[in-house]
DNA sequence: ATCTCCACTTGCATTTTGCAAGTGCTTTGG
DNA sequence: CCAAAGCACTTGCAAAATGCAAGTGGAGAT
């Protein structure tokens, strides 16, 4: 990139993406998809941040809107649902695992190990393979059950 | 990363971003100050997005809280204010520069150009170290007015 | 001395959230 | 075949956060 041009269109993407991962509740369902390979409103609901039903229900209805999970019948029990990440969140990993760096070097008490960022830092390409490779596997895990 | 241990570490730093850029305001500020070189409260209140007088003043306090920002006296004009970023805002530079890369993929009406997203990829380092010396650019100019 | 600018603060109506309880459908056990 | 339990929400309501408009206090300019 020259140093020419200082660009002026930053400001979009910005705002598309505060839309979404600007909220507190989306920005940790996709932690719950993207790597933790959760995939029901059950398992949703029991992460640590204890979200309540009423958000947790209409945060679900916003993200599969916007084209980041879809709902589907889960093949184990077909009274239960699944929803599955998209291309559009499963492509939103690499900024997660790069929020993460930054968060793990600034949260005093993170549980993360520094080997995370190191591990992210010296192959990030790698690390997004390898997260992206679970989540294929849980699924695929699940679809075929 | 061997494909070993599925690691169950992730939450915790993403809930720590999630308490600074899982607020759409805070996060729209962030991009304010590493991205379009806004210091004071007049230009942050500028922004497209039209954040009220009072919210903007409570963001830029938790912003401080953090360890985001610095909140000194405008060079120019004493009885103004400038709000710098610290360190730990500069180091979410690469963060929020994967975001927008993917929010430029998927935002239908996105203003960025797609050299933008060519670019990072092809020298990320490259592209931040470009911000990196943009702001700080602004700052010497300022703090030396 | 007054006027203006600046960075907020305040009051109040509206919206969103959190919490607890309830609902309807399905599966499971006896 | 019926009762009980599980699941994925929905509903009601109080509390908190937000948006908007107006006001405040201090520094600088006229």
């Amino acid at each position: 990139m020259s140093s020419k041009a200082k660009p002026d269109w930053n400001g979009c993407p910005t705002r598309y993406a505060a839309g979404i991962v600007g909220d507190k509740w989306c920005f940790l369902l996709l932690r719950d998809v993207l790597l933790h390979g959760k995939r029901t409103y059950r398992e949703f609901h029991a992460s640590p941040e204890g979200i309540s039903t009423n958000i947790l229900a209409n945060r679900l209805t916003k993200l599969e809107a916007l084209g980041m999970l879809t709902r589907e019948p889960d093949p184990r029990k077909a009274s239960s649902v699944c929803y599955y990440p998209t291309q559009k969140s499963k492509d939103f990993l690499p900024a997660l695992l790069s929020i993460m760096v930054w968060a793990t070097r600034y949260d005093e008490v993170t549980e993360a190990p520094a080997s995370f960022a190191a591990s992210f830092a010296n192959d990030p390409t790698g690390t997004i393979a390898w997260y992206d490779a679970e989540m294929d596997r849980v699924d695929q895990a699940l679809r075929s059950s």
